[in-house]
DNA sequence: AGGCGTTTGGAAAACGTTTTCCAACTTAAG
DNA sequence: CTTAAGTTGGAAAACGTTTTCCAAACGCCT
């Protein structure tokens, strides 16, 4: 069932049905009518790859996440998802699992199927693989990584903000060891985590050196408290990269019979739903993944629709602010907290970390 | 760039071009070489569009699941996609949020996109909006749910086995009271677990009747608790209809200062991975996600690429097992656990509840 | 009543492929 | 050296739309 077959049926040419189809002012209403109503009785759908081919437009949106399985980003999707179907876009949804060869055929992909813009929210892409996608004109919107060039937006996170807040707040709470679980560090944006965190330490006059790698995984969360714990100056409390990462350090901590909050504080980072109901509740920074699939998703229609391409927006915001649940407490006034049979060491590793700082 | 172009270069046919990029063995070897340097010092990618229009097939498969936001799901999607990229196929994607409006669209966007086959991962949809999918033949595949007809290949999930033996666990710790969480009413999988549980208590004498209903959200599962809690006969044991309510009980046990798994065992259902990782760790009833995806895609692509179409396979089952974690412990011997100070009234309950049970 | 703009609808080209036919060329046999 | 069989490559049709021309029909003015 095509195109003809309604055009023969309501007696009219191929091309009126066309532009009545896509409301047309000038056809006249009665046609029109004649025309609808025998579409909707065929239950004809036009035929979408044909009607691409001669626009030039395909009303795809690539979207390319590093790991759909990272309950970040579902949130984003389906942010995503709703726009699209909101504006009559379909999704082209990719999950490189970190996997250079999964990020090229991704932009394969993306390319083959024509799609008008692609937004690539993976935190971090080996910017190689743009190229590809710059050459042939595709609109692009990044996070935070991204060359600063024409035609491709560019989404900034405050990271600052939000863990500056989070910074104080422990330091109000009277923490001065405070650790810092980082991302992978190929990832540009755990990068920035890790450099707000050092900052935000500096800042206040405390030392930013206990660092240890995590994976932005709860494997790695876990891994993560178990060096802090080997370490002669323990923290008293942690920050996490991401939130996953501070669900590994929840669940080990549960393992080591470690007490959060009142044993070690821990703030992550994200603030996925699941945050709230962790155990204990998650204090974190939250950025906004609604917020963040919104921008992109908006830049990205911009780019297509004013294809006026010039002085528009090319660069974006967001923000990132600290919210408050029950993983944080007043660090113990005496001794490091984490193993509390042994406190007693405590002091002397207090003065050493504030001797260290500037 | 099109096919032309690089006919051009190459000084051959269009025809010749198109050859040498199927693969078709006639053309000869030097030639196909001289077109393939054409091809990759150009970049040049074959549009989608026009090769879908004129093959009638555009390899691209619809994924329809219910709520991506639900950790069962990415899972699903990643398989479902990892499968897609080895055999060049796309995947449209969408979630329904259990929404008919979003369900009808999703239905009327994989018909304009001309998928070549849909899986239906929702676990009970409306079966009237599938009606449009099979009148144009389009080959699909649902799970639980999906009416008996030829052309429609059926994911049968065997709960029986699962949910008995986490029943038997459960009473094999000497839990009596059993309470079961279960899904929203109208979704038919979750009938089918809490028929499934109700078969495996009455098998071994037990009365099913402590059922109360969540939303297989964690906001259901910790509502439901609370309304467990006002219960007279307190159950000291609780099974979940999935992964998502048993972490909300998880969280609202932690609110209540109800001590899992010593006070109340819970299990939960679909063992998604951050069941490993709850505090206390989720015992839980395996539906693996990886398999399901799997036969679904197989399914499908069974479906499109033999268009034998006539005795294929099309039933398949996934059969469920429990696995053992740390949630569930052996039942207090004397007294209802779930709030340790009230125990004393235990034992007049507990009788009341197996005088209820056949 | 004739000419003029304005609606209205139709024929056909275009989008980028694949594929069917067919012609030209090669090779081997007689 | 001619002919038949087999390779190889080209021209053109087809896929299902949109859109550009054009022509017909229709008032409307003078």
């Amino acid at each position: 069932m095509d195109i003809r077959e309604i055009a023969r049926r309501a007696k009219v040419s191929t091309a009126t049905v066309s532009r009545a189809i896509n409301r047309v002012p000038t056809v006249d209403p009665q046609l029109a009518k004649r025309v609808w109503r025998v579409v909707d009785e065929l239950g004809y759908y036009p035929n979408t790859q044909a009607r691409a081919l001669v626009l030039g437009r395909t009303r795809i949106f690539g979207l390319i996440v590093s790991e759909i399985t990272n309950p970040f980003f579902p949130e984003i999707v389906q942010t995503f998802e709703d726009l699209a179907v909101e504006n009559n876009y379909e999704i082209l949804l990719t999950s490189t699992v970190h996997d250079p060869k999964r990020m090229e055929s991704s932009v394969r992909r993306m390319i083959e199927r024509r799609v008008d813009g692609v937004a690539i929210l993976t935190f971090g892409m080996e910017e190689s693989l743009i190229e590809h996608l710059r050459d042939r004109k595709v609109p692009l919107v990044f996070v935070d990584v991204g060359p600063d060039v024409p035609g491709i937006a560019n989404i900034r996170i405050n990271y600052i903000s939000g863990i500056r807040q989070a910074v104080q707040h422990l330091a109000a709470m009277r923490h001065t060891r405070i650790a810092f679980i980082a991302g992978p560090e190929h990832l540009k944006s755990a990068g920035a985590r890790r450099e707000a965190f050092e900052t935000s330490m500096l800042e206040i006059g405390l030392s930013p050196d206990l660092v240890v790698i995590g994976d932005h995984r709860m494997e790695g969360g876990m891994n993560a408290l178990l060096e802090l714990n080997k370490m002669s100056a323990r923290p008293t409390a942690v920050m996490c990269s991401n939130d996953m990462t501070a669900i590994g350090v929840l669940r080990e901590a549960y393992e080591q019979n470690i007490k959060i909050p009142d044993d070690l504080s821990v703030v992550g980072f994200d603030d996925i739903h699941l945050a709230e109901f962790t155990i204990p509740p998650l204090t974190t920074v939250q950025m906004s993944q609604h917020r963040l699939a919104e921008i992109a998703f908006n830049a990205l229609l911009n780019e297509v629709e004013n294809s006026t391409s010039s002085q528009e927006q090319h660069s974006y915001e967001l923000v990132t602010s600290l919210v408050l649940r029950k993983s944080t407490a007043l660090a113990r006034a005496v001794g490091s907290a984490i193993i509390p049979e042994k406190s007693n060491r405590t002091t002397r590793h207090r003065k050493a970390a504030e001797s260290s700082a500037r």
